[in-house]
DNA sequence: AAAACTTAGCGTATTTTTTACGCTAAGTTT
DNA sequence: AAACTTAGCGTAAAAAATACGCTAAGTTTT
């Protein structure tokens, strides 16, 4: 039975789009036994790494088990590892008896993680949170997310990353939005269809929407063994 | 005295120019006793965290041991950390015996760095290493190497990162070959004057290049202040 | 003194990309 | 029929990128 190595964690940051807002996956933390203040803060999933473990794998677990998913979109993209970075001490305190391990100094890597919010299998003490209103969290979590959007709306203009985060049939109004929110500008419909169209592995359906007062929209997938085929064609992609 | 982490530690990929190529610092490993081997092997400079110590200063610590200098620009750009990256096994041998410490598994936070090459000031085991022909080196520092250049091209588009590398006092050519050789496309002069002068932390000297058998060059300094107050108008600074 | 070669700056043409928005037509629900 | 969106096309204007001709200046070398 691999240990757990007390001196690396992974953190993720888990993202989703629900059609409208960017949210990101907060945790409320476990009470401890006769004390009250535990439950009261959120933070985001993670965990310390097993001694033989890859540090994607680490993070693909904690992902596992909070999610259910398997083969979601992750980058590395920080470490945080200051020595005071396990603070206010309340949080110190709830850190070392909730994993029951000696907890010196943890050196964190953190990811982002993109997954499609109507998949994904949560309990209940996990809420969907707009990322532009992030609450109190603990430790250094709220830099942690910070630095993740960051990461996610640099990395989103050159990468077709939208598709980690779209259902698996979407319209271009959807894929608008979404670049959207992340960005925080507006796009025009008729230059963003123009920009997108000649994307190789952007597949229409033979289905449309349904039950919307309007002309139906056109449905499209992402087609990864095309995006793969054509990926060096995208270092144009630019939004 | 502060005790080392033998569980994570910092590698840096130091840049610096020449005039004409850019290079990577290399160390060689230090000769074991009894043992023919270890001296023919390079290495980045690197070194394990001490306990109370900030990341970035472990990093910045490694830069001032081996060349002297303080205020040196770092950035992290990557960790790594697999299980089997201490291998091939003489290579793990070498770590345990100089370091003198038990090593199971190190977590290494890799970080770039670029230095004026010439206010280096180097020991006999080092050596400037051409970028584009990079030998073999211990443990994954190969890989490590590959991805801070990367990291480097990426970011020296939209970020005035050359001043760091170039000398002092440099000229516009100088500013031109270290473009050329670090993006790897050529440049023309005339089109880069004019994409260049606007940037209002360029600041022409009074003197000019000497002992050259052509006109003179202008020389330029990078003002750091007045790059702080005009930030944000770089977000156009693309090349 | 001339040659050689670079620095410096300007202009212009062309191409490409980006931005903006008018217009027509289609197809659902209310 | 109205309302509202989807879809696509075109065009104009602005901005950015690319390419290169030209003139003049200023050193060292021959």
């Amino acid at each position: 039975m691999a240990t757990l190595n007390p001196h690396v964690s992974v953190d993720c940051v888990i993202f989703g789009f629900d059609s409208n807002k960017l949210k990101v996956l907060l945790i409320e933390r476990e009470k401890i036994a006769n004390n009250e203040l535990s439950g009261h803060k959120l933070k985001l999933p993670g965990n310390l790494i097993l001694d033989n473990e890859e540090l994607d794998d680490s993070a693909y677990r904690t992902l596992k088990e909070l999610t259910g998913l398997d083969n979601i979109f992750l980058k590395q993209f920080e470490v945080f590892g200051s020595p005071n970075r396990l603070s206010p001490i309340e949080d110190l305190i709830w850190l070392k008896t909730s994993s029951n391990i000696a907890v010196d100094r943890v050196v964190t890597i953190a990811y982002y993680s993109l997954i499609k919010l109507q998949d994904s299998n949560l309990t209940d003490k996990t809420i969907w949170h707009p990322v532009d209103n992030v609450p109190e969290l603990v430790f250094d979590h709220n830099t942690i997310v910070k630095k993740a959007l960051e990461a996610l709306q640099r990395e989103i203009r050159t990468e077709p990353l939208c598709f980690e985060l779209l259902p698996k049939k979407f319209t271009i109004r959807q894929m608008q939005n979404l670049y959207e929110a992340i960005l925080g500008e507006n796009l025009d419909n008729r230059n963003f269809r123009k920009k997108i169209m000649p994307l190789k592995f952007l597949i229409p359906l033979e289905e449309k929407e349904r039950g919307v007062s309007h002309k139906p929209a056109q449905l499209y997938k992402f087609d990864r063994k095309l995006y793969a085929r054509h990926r060096k064609e995208i270092s144009g992609f630019n939004l």
